[in-house]
DNA sequence: GGCTGCGCATAAAACGTTTTCCGCACCGCT
DNA sequence: AGCGGTGCGGAAAACGTTTTATGCGCAGCC
């Protein structure tokens, strides 16, 4: 009535695979072997075939597909919080991936709630999905288990794993620690203070390590280190308030203090780079939005997603000769205002 | 061999129902009925079953079931780019809702390729998604035909759509431009300068109309414009350089040019807030970030996510008496340092 | 005592694929 | 003529569910 005439198409029934063979006067198993094995029939059916395909814009049926083989064509994707933008990139390298390969990838927010992780495991068992990508709540490995015995794939991200247990993709935090500091003392300076989170957590203490092995290259240079309570802006410019003699370099584990930090050297009236040099980690926006712009350490976090999924769909194509594999990625240094000494002004 | 126990899982084929009917000791159909429409059957015997699918860590195959019932459980969540946070954001409370509703989400990452898009698209068709939740790369409405032709409900995110079209959901962007300029007519501010972006985009457009409806309320106030290229740092910078006069309060129409336009304002030894009020837009994480912190417009993007989601399923499910509807929700002022005149310290 | 109706459980037919045979026609060879 | 290939195409059996149509026993009612 009044409805126009698109709309009839609601009701219409989509084509099977029964439809195209009828159309084009041969069996079923003829067109899924044209669809699926075009090698096995001969050129001039499989041209039919294809015309028929098209004539009825036939779209297969993965669902059924998947019933018979025994397996479906979408991966898991298990993180803590998309509206994080590390794990937001990290989905953006795997959704990237997994488009390339033909497989659908399923978004799991766990929200930071270990038991809506265990329902998406749950879910993801269900679906009978060919694998997964998770980047864990905690290192704890037996939250995993529930995808493990029931026999499907799994590739960690951002957290290393024993390489006989699966693979795992991560970034090598103690080689991000080394440039930073190696980079500062490269630009002259030699009393370096490290501003670190809780070195509870591995990517903190990593990151330290890494500075003192760079440090141990230089005879003359000396490290200190001062551990913030959490890593925020706010608590950078706590730190740098309650300094008393001022270091020539800094590095902050995360951009945030470092952001929190310049500005309240700034408003002491130090400058940056002349006075002090300082270095963030983890390219975030902030870095290159604040007031002079941070030398920072990028980490390729869309590579880890991309690299995620690719791993995974070797193990779960390849099945028999996959060899698990640990595979960290090398962070690189983004120069910018806080260790350059002459500013041409970026715009 | 060197296999530890753990490992034969992997082999071990999941349960089906036939399995559950014969450990409990009826037919298959009774095990379904127990499942899905418990109250066709007797107490104690679906207790039985209740056991055995406990017994057997069975979980239903929820492909074959659609196979059956002629559709699946998915949702697609279609957007240019998750690594963007405003579509992270919205990702994120679409995922709270698809989850909380025991839907799974299929993110559909474009990546700003119409072909890509499109790609989706059909892929969403292929495995009878049961609706998506779509922003669209650009207001073209063509592009959606390929859903439509097949029937797959879909909700339009972060664009208006005629509502007998289908559901959409969005922000006022008008109330978010009136509630700005009015918070700065209400602080004082005379002559008030809208930083816009181009005006051909939408939102752009809005928020300058809703900055005139304020206006328009008293008397004595004054409104200008001036258009950046870009809305980026470096073009509110530009701006606030370029700027002979001053006015007494800004309005960029997001965050990134306010952000710009504070740190260059600063530079020319002008006084945030005291000289100059300014309310930036969007609530992006650089507002607060920045050295003087942000008033800025808050969209409640997550709200937007997932009302799509809820919006999407009430169509499926209810089919029948539901009716399409626009939604649109209002955004809100945050109040911080760029429009307070008495700046304790935030931290 | 034969009906009807009710409460419960089941058998069997779908759903749309893939894949394993198997058959058929034709070819070239002894 | 008989024989083994080979190249193509088809029939039919799975895959794991849901759902429709029955079946069966038993109570209540004329």
């Amino acid at each position: 009535m009044w409805n126009s005439e698109g709309v009839d198409a609601i009701s219409v029934r989509p084509a099977r695979i029964q439809d195209v063979a009828a159309a084009a006067g041969v069996s079923v198993s003829t067109v899924s072997n044209v669809l699926n094995r075009p090698e096995r029939v001969n050129a001039r059916t499989a041209e039919r075939v294809r015309d028929a395909v098209a004539a009825l814009d036939y779209v297969p049926h993965p669902g059924a597909a998947g019933l018979r083989t025994g397996h479906s064509s979408s991966i898991g994707l298990v993180l803590p919080d998309v509206a994080n933008s590390f794990y937001s990139r990290i989905a953006r390298g795997a959704a990237d991936a997994a488009y390339e390969h033909g497989y659908s990838l399923v978004l799991c927010d766990s929200g930071d709630a270990p038991e809506r992780e265990q329902g998406y495991f749950t879910m993801l068992v269900e679906q009978r999905a060919v694998g997964a990508v998770v980047v864990p709540l905690s290192a704890d490995p037996t939250r995993l288990s529930r995808l493990r015995e029931r026999g499907i794939p799994l590739v960690l991200a951002d957290r290393a794993m024993p390489a006989q247990e699966g693979c795992s993709v991560s970034v090598d935090d103690i080689a991000g620690g080394r440039i930073a500091v190696q980079h500062l003392l490269d630009r002259g300076a030699r009393d370096v203070l490290v501003v670190n989170g809780e070195r509870t957590i591995r990517q903190c203490a990593d990151r330290y390590q890494g500075a003192r092995q760079a440090v141990r290259t230089r005879r003359e240079a000396r490290l200190g280190q001062v551990v913030a309570e959490e890593m925020t802006v706010a608590y950078g410019s706590e730190i740098a308030h309650s300094l008393d003699e001022l270091p020539d370099g800094v590095f902050c584990t995360n951009d945030f203090l470092a952001a929190g930090l310049c500005r309240a050297l700034g408003e002491r009236g130090v400058k940056i780079p002349e006075d002090v040099q300082v270095v963030g980690y983890g390219d975030l926006d902030i870095a290159s939005f604040v007031g002079t712009t941070l030398t920072t350490v990028r980490q390729p976090v869309e590579e880890l997603g991309r690299a995620a999924v690719e791993m995974l769909l070797d193990e779960v194509e390849a099945r028999a000769e996959h060899a698990h594999e640990a595979r960290v990625f090398a962070p690189g240094l983004v120069l910018r205002d806080s260790t350059r000494a002459s500013s041409d002004a970026p715009f």
